[in-house]
DNA sequence: AGCCTTGTCAAGTAGTTCCTTGAATATCTT
DNA sequence: AAGATATTCAAGGAACTACTTGACAAGGCT
């Protein structure tokens, strides 16, 4: 008991899972995987590798016991191994946030200038939903919609947004969501909106953090 | 905006706190940290590694955000960035104990067999040092309990014990504590109380834990 | 049965990580 | 100023990681 191998193997063990976490591409998967199950075709267009190199990645993480798999014919769904996984995730970004100063610098290059964009926060949207003060739309793809999604919220993926403008009654505010809080598709639906003369904001967070909140959801 | 390129460099950006910690001595070196801040020469000598190298993998750390340092005349020492830091490394290792099925037997090729041994936890600890049935030991070293203990705990480093036994009262039951779920020396001091006929509980986690849920502490 | 779709495996290469050794630097003590 | 203590830096080699290409396997459709 106590000997330094054996300690160096546990812990050796417990790194484990962060060495799965440990490169963007596994990264982006458990970020695209915390939406919903995925087959490994749609994840490599997702994450724009081969999809050899998908297929691989996804296994460093089923072997590290983050993801498991589902054999639907000829399709393999992989799906987060529980919620708790989508919660490390989380607390990740949100270390890697408040502890990397240069992280700031490549989230504004990715997502662009956010400050003139306005936001709700949960509270606000589930206090409007309630009293009908908003349209609530689902900008990410129907599969993630379909897997599940915000109570009342109705779908429209964002490159359909364009054409679907007059969908929406224009007498409303209207409320954007996507995937998360580094997710480009809500900040380019408001934009898209504003550009009709819609007045439009972005939901904090996304579905994940929604859901992870306990607030009313359906599927 | 959104673009690949940018999206790659900001998930590689949150991939850096998880390739940080996705090494066994310094998932070791966070662990130890998570008990309060220690300089370089002793961490090395915590983890059984050079000092060049302990060097190198706190460098890697502080890279990361993850531990900030402080000098004190020719020693520097090093602690974790924030409290978020620890509860991160919690969540990791709760997903790979739950997720990685051979952790267990690594865990007990390190910790040895728990099952004989009795533990107590936090909730019935509380209530029990407000009735006074027990006394509380903190067995890890000295640093340590003065960084913060449990309150009312009395510290005896687990070298200590078999020479201290009869420092403590025999007409109570004895509580052991030290660093978390993951360290022996709890385990050591209880089977080492009842190799002396002393009724000993092992209280489940440890200070960290104990910290964590914001119950009484000194300092 | 034969073909198609979807996903995995294998080999190879460029790049990175871990740890060691030995030298360099920073601060304190005398 | 010289010496002692504590820590960091630099170079190098063995082992691992990420990604590519091309071959293979598993299941479904006709």
């Amino acid at each position: 008991m106590g000997d330094r191998a054996a300690k160096n193997a546990l812990f050796d063990g417990f790194s484990e899972v962060a060495k799965a976490l440990g490169n963007g591409r596994r990264a982006e998967l458990v970020d695209v995987l915390a939406q919903g199950e995925r087959n490994v075709d749609d994840l490599a267009t997702e994450i724009s590798q081969s999809l050899a190199n998908t297929s691989f990645h996804l296994r460093t993480l089923a072997q590290s016991g983050l993801v498991a798999t589902r054999r639907e014919g000829t399709r393999v769904y992989y799906r987060l191994a529980s919620a708790r996984v989508g919660e490390l995730w989380a607390a990740m970004r949100d270390v890697a946030a408040s502890h990397i100063a240069e992280l700031d610098v490549l989230a504004e290059a990715y997502l662009g200038d956010r400050s003139q964009l306005e936001t709700i926060d949960q509270d606000e949207l589930a206090q409007r939903i309630d009293d009908g003060s908003v349209v609530v739309i689902d900008v990410r793809n129907s599969t993630e919609y379909a897997a599940g999604h915000i109570r009342g919220a109705q779908s429209i993926p964002i490159d359909e947004l364009a054409d679907r403008v007059d969908e929406l009654p224009d007498d409303v505010e209207i409320v954007a969501y996507c995937r998360g809080p580094y997710c480009v598709f809500a900040d380019d639906a408001v934009r898209l909106l504003a550009d009709h003369d819609r007045g439009a904001l972005r939901l904090v967070g996304g579905f994940p953090e929604w859901q992870a909140d306990e607030r009313p959801t359906s599927a």
